[in-house]
DNA sequence: GACCAGGACCATT
DNA sequence: AATGGTCATGGT
């Protein structure tokens, strides 16, 4: 498909629980055990066990989103556009709102890899199984209906650490209806990210990674510590800066789609720029 | 064997 | 409002 680059899309830390086997990308989309392969004019999409829900995997993949018109907003400074130049095709995905939300409860002070394997640690243990080729296995992600009837004790058998007593909280606090998280889509940008911040274990930055990922705001923009250094490496001549500061920065710097820019600057800096000069600093 | 990781929270200033 | 310590676990 064209302006689509699938791997950098599931790869780039935005979601957890893609593998590539054997150049097809393996994963669970609404319960449904997908394979997908990028084809140079569309993305092919199996599904074991049945019919995929194209509709369910479109607005997943947002392969209808117009990526150029995001792209022209992004500001014309040289690193940005060596970004884009690396991963253009890279999107963000409309995820699925309690399995983002639970999956950035675990991410805090985790490396990408450790992120995957306790949520895939979790998922085998309290996930539903799903329909799978022989030898092979899947697991659809736990809803907190589920995860709120554990202990503590057994989410901590995941390897999550501390962090188990935030999922637990906060899949209570969800599983009881206390909380309208799918009604979030369609409150303004500032006052879903409030009511995020009500919820045990979401701060700033992972609030900002839920409206981003899970409900399309791409002006949020979730700063971690890799989108830390790349802001204080591009624009402050490499000087730590306070987070306030870079707040303030990225507010006039970047335009509306300030958070998918921040996606390309997180990718480039991780990933698409080794053996250029980003790591050796401009 | 240090150092660090897509942080949040709480207790002090 | 702004720091500083603390929380598990494992990769690099």
């Amino acid at each position: 498909m064209r302006d689509y680059d699938l791997d950098a899309t599931l790869g780039s830390g935005q979601t957890f629980r893609w593998k590539k086997q054997q150049g097809k990308w393996c994963g669970i989309i609404g319960g449904q055990n997908i394979r997908l392969e990028l084809k140079p004019d569309a993305i092919l999409a199996e599904r074991f066990g049945g019919n995929p829900d194209e509709a369910a995997l479109r607005e997943y993949l947002q392969t209808g989103t117009d990526l150029e018109a995001i792209l022209k907003t992004f500001p014309d400074d040289p690193f940005m556009q060596k970004a884009i130049a690396s991963c253009r095709g890279l999107r963000l995905l409309r995820q699925d709102p309690w399995e983002c939300l639970a999956s950035f409860i675990l991410s805090s002070t985790k490396q990408i890899v450790q992120i995957e394997q306790i949520i895939k640690s979790l998922s085998e243990n309290f996930g539903g199984k799903l329909p799978s080729p022989k030898g092979d296995s899947a697991f659809a992600f736990p809803g907190p209906d589920r995860l709120m009837e554990c202990t503590e004790k057994e989410l901590r058998q995941c390897k999550m650490g501390f962090r188990a007593p935030y999922l637990l909280a906060t899949a209570k606090i969800i599983g009881a209806h206390e909380f309208d998280l799918e009604g979030l889509k369609s409150l303004p940008l500032e006052e879903a990210r409030l009511r995020l911040l009500t919820l045990p274990g979401i701060g700033p930055k992972i609030a900002d990674c839920v409206l981003l990922f899970a409900f399309g705001f791409s002006h949020a923009f979730p700063i971690d510590v890799w989108v830390a250094k790349a802001l204080e490496k591009i624009y402050f001549r490499r000087r730590p800066r306070k987070l306030s500061s870079l707040k303030t920065f990225v507010e006039k710097h970047f335009g509306p789609h300030a958070g998918y820019a921040q996606q390309y600057l997180f990718h480039y800096m991780r990933v698409a720029g080794r053996g250029e000069e980003v790591k050796k600093g401009l």
